[in-house]
DNA sequence: AAAGTTGTTGAGCGATCGTTCATGAATTCG
DNA sequence: CGAATTCATGAACGATCGCTCAACAACTTT
C-alpha cells in the first residue's frame, strides 16, 4: 500500500551536502535547500526532520567519503609514506573546475558553529578526530613498514598532516594561483618523504 | 554647537571586533551588537552605516593589530629566524582564558563569506596578502642576516608560515589539549629553526 | 532665553528565517 | 471500483533579520 516517494533520499542528501559545503550552515537557507534538492519544505521535513539534522547527515556523508577516499588511495599506493605524500599532492591536482576545490567541510563547520550550534560543533569535532585517526594509522603503517623511525610521534604527525590538508584546502578555496598551490603541496609532501629512514628495512638487512 | 557623542567610537569598534571574531559575520545579529556595544540601532547606523561596513572596519582593526603585534615581536627578537620561530611558539603560550584563543579572524571571514558576501571576502583576501607580506619580510630579513640560504623561497616560506598559524589558531579554537598544542607549535618552530645555515655569516668568517 | 545643531532613542518597517499542517494526489489492498 | 495509506504541496505562522525615522534630548551659539 501507500504512495512511493518521488525523490531519491541519498541523492537529495548528496545535493544538500554540496550546498552546505559551499555556503556553510548559517548562510544556507531552507529556501536554498528547497531549490537545490528540488523538494518542497514539507518533504524536506518529512525526510530529514529539520535543518540541523539534515546538516548532521550531510556531515556524516562528507566524512564517510573522505575516509573511504583516503583509505582507497593508501591501498593503491606503493608504500604508506608514499601514499601519505601522494595524498597531499593530490589536492594540487584537483581540476580547476572541481567542486571539491573548497575548504574542508569540517573546518568550515567548526569555524561556523562552535559558538552558536553546540550539537553540530560536537559532531564535527568527533569526525575530525576520526579522520585524524585514519591518518595516524597511515603513519603507524609506515612505521611498521620500517619507513619511519620507531621514535616518530605518529599522533603529532597525523595532526600536522591534517593541518597541511586544511591549509591546502583553504588555499584552493581562496583561488590561489595553481603554481603556488602546487609548490605548497610539494613542500608538504617532501616534508613527509624526508621522514623516510635511509637505512634499509629489516627484510632487506637479512638478505 | 551640537550634542557630543555619548559613546567612544574606537571602543565600540573594539567591542564589535570581539563579537564578530567570536561569532562570525552571519551568526552575529544586530541585536548581538546592540547589546555588546551598548548602543541602540540608530546610533550604530549613524556611526557605522551598516552591518557590512562595521564588519569591514572591525577587520581593518584586527589586521592592523596583528601586523603591529608581529612587527613588535620581531623587533624585540634576537634575530629574524629566532623571531619567526618564537612567534609560532607564542600561540601555544596564550593564557587558557585569553579571548585570542580563536581562529584567525581572516580565516573565519573567508570561510564564512566567500560564497555569500563578495565585498567582505575581497577585503579579507587583501588583508591576508598584507599579512603574508609582513611574514615574507621577516624571512627576507633572515636571508639578509645570513640565517637563511640565498636559494630559500621566502614567498613560499611565508605562505607555509601563515598556514602554520592558521593551524595553531584552529586548534586553539577547538580547545585541543594544551600539551598537543605546545607540541604542534614546537614542531612548526623547529622547522623554521632547521632552515638556519650552519656556516657562520660573512662578518664571522672575516674575523 | 531662544535658536540652531547634532546625538539618542526605540517602535516598528518589510523581508526573510525555520517550520508546520490542512489539503490534495498517488498508489496498494480488498 | 472504493477504502486505506502514504507522500507532496505550498500558503502561512511566529520569530527574527537588518534597518529606518520621527520624536526627543543635550549641547553651543547668539
Amino acid at each position: 500500500m501507500s504512495r512511493p516517494a518521488q525523490y531519491d533520499k541519498d541523492e537529495a542528501l548528496r545535493a544538500a551536502m554540496s550546498i552546505f559545503w559551499e555556503k556553510g550552515y548559517h548562510a544556507t537557507s531552507l529556501r536554498d535547500l528547497e531549490g537545490g534538492l528540488d523538494m518542497k519544505p514539507g518533504s524536506i521535513y518529512a525526510a530529514f526532520s529539520n535543518k540541523e539534522n539534515l546538516y548532521l547527515l550531510a556531515l556524516d556523508l562528507y566524512v564517510g567519503r573522505s575516509i573511504a577516499n583516503f583509505r582507497a588511495h593508501m591501498a593503491r599506493s606503493a608504500s604508506p609514506l608514499t601514499g601519505l605524500a601522494g595524498h597531499l599532492r593530490g589536492f594540487a591536482r584537483l581540476s580547476p573546475t572541481d567542486a571539491a576545490r573548497q575548504v574542508c567541510m569540517l573546518t568550515k563547520t567548526l569555524v561556523d558553529t562552535v559558538s552558536t550550534e553546540a550539537r553540530i560543533a560536537a559532531r564535527a569535532k568527533i569526525h575530525l578526530g576520526q579522520i585524524r585517526q585514519a591518518f595516524e594509522e597511515g603513519f603507524l603503517s609506515a612505521k611498521a613498514a620500517g619507513e619511519l623511525s620507531a621514535e616518530a610521534d605518529c599522533a603529532l604527525l597525523a595532526r600536522r598532516f591534517q593541518g597541511a590538508i586544511a591549509t591546502l584546502r583553504f588555499e584552493l578555496h581562496l583561488g590561489t594561483d595553481q603554481s603556488d598551490i602546487t609548490a605548497l603541496a610539494e613542500g608538504f609532501a617532501r616534508d613527509i618523504e624526508a621522514l623516510r629512514l635511509r637505512t634499509p628495512g629489516p627484510e632487506m638487512t637479512s638478505i
